[in-house]
DNA sequence: TGGAATAGAGTTTTT
DNA sequence: CTCTATTCCA
């Protein structure tokens, strides 16, 4: 892969390096090539180089990176979220050693425990959209507040443990818990993973720094890091994200003396896009120039001047247009900054243009549960083996391996290919979807001698998975179809035009970008705005913004339409900096 | 009846 | 927090 001088320059960098550039500035490529250089220059056989991220999206933007422009035996790395990184390495191996964990454990998902908090809060008067913390700090003190927040927090965490199960904020919390116990979990890691790569740091939470630094710090051999963001995006700070300067890095990995890169072209966009989205930055970094020259393209706003109901027709006509002129589906992005107004819209979208593909995830109707066995071998079941899914699938076929050997406890000779031949030759008359999941996860049980009756855990899952996307699939008004085509459509080659959340579409890059939602209390969200000084919000707003514009290459639709009502009936306006911003829109 | 005090509306992103 | 509507009181 090709780098300029400046990314060459930290790629190449002996010892640590902490790089902070602007969007399209080649970050991520960097990073890419760091680990693929590390990778050659690991010392003994059982080395590994660590990546790991905040979002499963980022991390499979890393691994689907490194699949593309190198050949990496798939061994020599390990990449991933830092929760499952948490979860594979410290907690799985070392639970017994955990007083928390040592009487067995499970994780609780989104849907287990937004249904415990909400429970909870109608008991103590409070709303369901009054906030509760639950995320640690290093110390093991989850801050809340307001008297009956904290008193939700630890009954949910009773009810959690009754339930023997964890959730998020434990699994970090817990691990750290682990290490600080057992100083030799760091001396193993350290010995294993010689390099530690963070890409999208400025989301990382407190708990998760202290993860990475007690690893570093512990060690005998200092692994390298290599550490890349920019406080500019930083638009998980509602969760706990923190951008962490030089200094404060060079505090929390003690000695590390990290060497300081920025990359100041933009590869990406247009210089008239640059320039239009830096009025959004923060006092981070300096100007950026743009390596494309030409200052075509479009920046349009519709602000306030279509009405939500025509929404969607105004955007299939821009998509229509973009077709008719050349861009391809992958060129196009349509983004908002929540869901709900992005599923309406997929599916509006859908009706206008069926011949148009879309990459929608918020259409699947097993959403919330990436953790279930059943859910990878889904995957499987209803995708087939061709094109680029080929290697991907090789992946999952892995990871159902992983699960059946370290979570089910399944000692058998399966393999990859093996496990692929079985799900390959399921055939089915029926077009019902989970009817056809169903047989498939029961003639694969078959053929592998595997048997539900005799595993609780897996059985459980299996419940669990039908139960949550056959609810999904019952109550949302046929957002969600139950046929195996629908399903199919969910999971084949992701290509079409994609329909994203804001934060969904972070790290990545179209040639057109459509934004719609452009409202105050969306941009930024209520709780940054309610009972917050004004200077939360305005950073929440701009770091959106930032985020929103600097997606597109050469254009760029802005709408805040017109017409949405909050619940009380009040019209939502468009987003304060976007109204005060006076450009010359096309 | 005018000015001050109080109440109410506005509710997401991710692991 | 900010904006608006309502209530309170002299």
């Amino acid at each position: 892969m090709k780098l300029s001088i400046e990314q060459q320059a930290a790629v190449n960098c002996i010892g640590n390096a902490y790089i902070t550039a602007c969007p399209g500035s080649g970050k991520t490529r960097a990073l890419t090539a760091r680990i693929a250089k590390n990778v050659q220059e690991l010392k003994h056989r059982n080395n590994k180089v660590l990546a790991v991220t905040f979002t499963n999206r980022a991390a499979n933007e890393i691994k689907s990176r490194l699949e593309e422009n190198y050949t990496i035996e798939s061994g020599r790395i390990w990449a991933g979220t830092i929760h499952s990184f948490a979860l594979e390495w410290i907690i799985k191996p070392y639970a017994s050693y955990s007083p928390p964990l040592n009487a067995g454990y499970s994780i609780a998902d989104e849907f287990e425990t937004r249904k415990i908090l909400n429970k909870l809060k109608a008991d103590k008067g409070l709303r369901v959209f009054d906030e509760i913390n639950t995320t640690f700090n290093r110390q093991g003190v989850v801050e809340n507040s307001d008297r009956r927040a904290k008193e939700v927090e630890q009954e949910y965490r009773h009810i959690l443990k009754s339930r023997k199960k964890i959730d998020f904020d434990q699994s970090l919390y817990f691990a750290f818990q682990l290490m600080e116990l057992i100083p030799e979990i760091a001396h193993t890691l350290s010995n294993i993973f010689s390099n530690i790569c963070i890409d999208e740091v400025q989301d990382t939470q407190d708990l998760q720094y202290a993860i990475l630094a007690k690893i570093f710090n512990e060690s005998f051999h200092k692994p390298t890091l290599f550490i890349v963001g920019d406080g500019n995006q930083a638009i998980y700070g509602g969760i706990g994200g923190k951008s962490l300067s030089l200094a404060e890095l060079n505090a929390e990995f003690i000695g590390s003396n990290i060497n300081y890169f920025t990359f100041s072209d933009n590869y990406r966009s247009t210089q008239r896009l640059v320039d239009y989205f830096s009025v959004f930055r923060g006092v981070q970094g300096g100007l950026s120039k743009a390596e494309h020259k030409n200052n075509q393209g479009i920046i349009s706003f519709f602000n306030q001047a279509v009405d939500k109901d025509q929404l969607a027709e105004a955007i299939a006509e821009l998509i229509k247009g973009e077709l008719n002129n050349g861009s391809s589906e992958n060129d196009i992005c349509v983004i908002a900054p929540q869901w709900a107004p992005i599923r309406s819209m997929t599916k509006k979208l859908i009706a206008l243009l069926p011949n148009v593909r879309f990459d929608a995830p918020a259409l699947s109707p097993f959403h919330g549960q990436h953790d279930n066995f059943w859910l990878i071998v889904s995957k499987l079941a209803l995708t087939e083996p061709s094109g680029r899914l080929l290697s991907v699938r090789v992946r999952w076929a892995n990871e159902i391996l992983n699960h059946l050997s370290d979570v089910y406890h399944h000692t058998s000779e399966l393999t990859a290919k093996k496990l692929l031949k079985v799900i390959n030759s399921f055939q089915s008359e029926t077009r019902i979807g989970t009817e056809y999941l169903k047989e498939c996860f029961e003639f694969m049980l078959d053929e592998l001698d595997l048997d539900l009756v005799s595993d609780v855990a897996l059985k459980e899952q299996f419940d669990l998975f039908f139960e949550k996307a056959t609810s999904n699939i019952e109550n949302n008004n046929g957002q969600y179809e139950d046929s195996v085509v629908a399903l199919k459509s969910f999971f084949k080659e992701s290509t079409g035009i994609v329909v994203n959340s804001c934060h969904g579409v972070k790290g990545e890059e179209y040639k057109t970008v459509i934004a719609f939602g452009l409202l105050k209390g969306f941009i930024p969200h209520w709780s940054d705005i309610i009972n917050q000084p004004a200077y939360v919000g305005q950073n929440a707003e701009s770091k959106m913004l930032y985020v929103i514009a600097s997606r597109a290459k050469e254009k760029l639709y802005l709408f805040a339409e017109y017409g949405r009502r909050t619940q009380g009936g009040n019209p939502y306006e468009t987003s304060n900096l976007l109204n005060a911003y006076s450009y010359q829109y096309d």
